[in-house]
DNA sequence: TAATAGTAACTACGGTTGTAGTCTATTTTA
DNA sequence: TAAAATAGACTACAACCGTAGTTACTATTA
């Protein structure tokens, strides 16, 4: 409905990449693309109907039941949940968010490469 | 008093930053420090009572008023943030979320040239 | 057609967060 | 010393979140 300034919480957030992945798919389908999760169904089908709600995903029922997809993309809120995260922790500072992000001892060395690769394509 | 996963609201991280910036300072001093914020004083009491009980600040009334000072420090804080944040917003990539970023057109070419400096260095 | 099972809707409930008011104790000032 | 200001403790309350149960509807199957 909104659509502006939507919150998705942590646990939608697992709903909403089930989603981006593949769309329309019924609540037993994202129920089965969750199997990490040990939510119970009902959990499951609150969370899609808040994300309803908040408009971030849309139903339908053309035949048989409801069909889910979403309503917002991926792209658009990483990137504002980045800016979100962005002005809350680091002031807005990209660099400073970099300079933790390479301090993280978890960064494998593909992840090296890819960075270096990616700074560099974006100067250009 | 547990410290381990202590959650920081969006509120309460504009304390930390008051009390990173400058510790051992009274409830007034911190108002006086957010200036921007349209908080009441009770509001900061509030905040500053809670992040009390999450051991994420301390207090000690030496002489006169309680002064207040951060518990852990702000590069905790933020690895911490961001490890959350990168989890549950690009499943843990950090190529996935630069490559946002440098996306993102409010970058400035000031932040552009700290960021490949940045990462020139972390490769050596 | 009646029982069963799956689907959707409604309800629940404790914890967190944003935001703030009131009451009480202490300190300062007239 | 009495009044006023200040600080701290306790209380409030709605929205949001994590998690899930119960009820009602619908479709399938015996």
């Amino acid at each position: 409905m909104q659509k502006k300034n939507m919150n998705i919480s942590e646990s939608e957030w697992k709903i909403m990449k089930v989603l981006w992945e593949k769309h329309d798919l019924t609540l037993k389908e994202i129920t089965a693309r969750l199997p990490d999760s040990n939510w119970s169904y009902t959990t499951i089908r609150t969370l899609v109907t808040r994300l309803l709600e908040k408009g971030a995903i849309s139903a339908d029922k053309q035949s048989g039941n409801f069909r889910y997809r979403a309503a917002v993309s991926e792209s658009e809120c990483r990137e504002k949940e980045t800016s979100r995260f962005l002005t809350r922790v680091f002031d807005g500072s990209v660099s400073m968010l970099v300079s933790t992000l390479t301090k993280d001892s978890s960064l494998s060395e593909e992840e090296k490469k890819k960075l270096i690769d990616l700074i560099e394509k974006m100067d250009s």
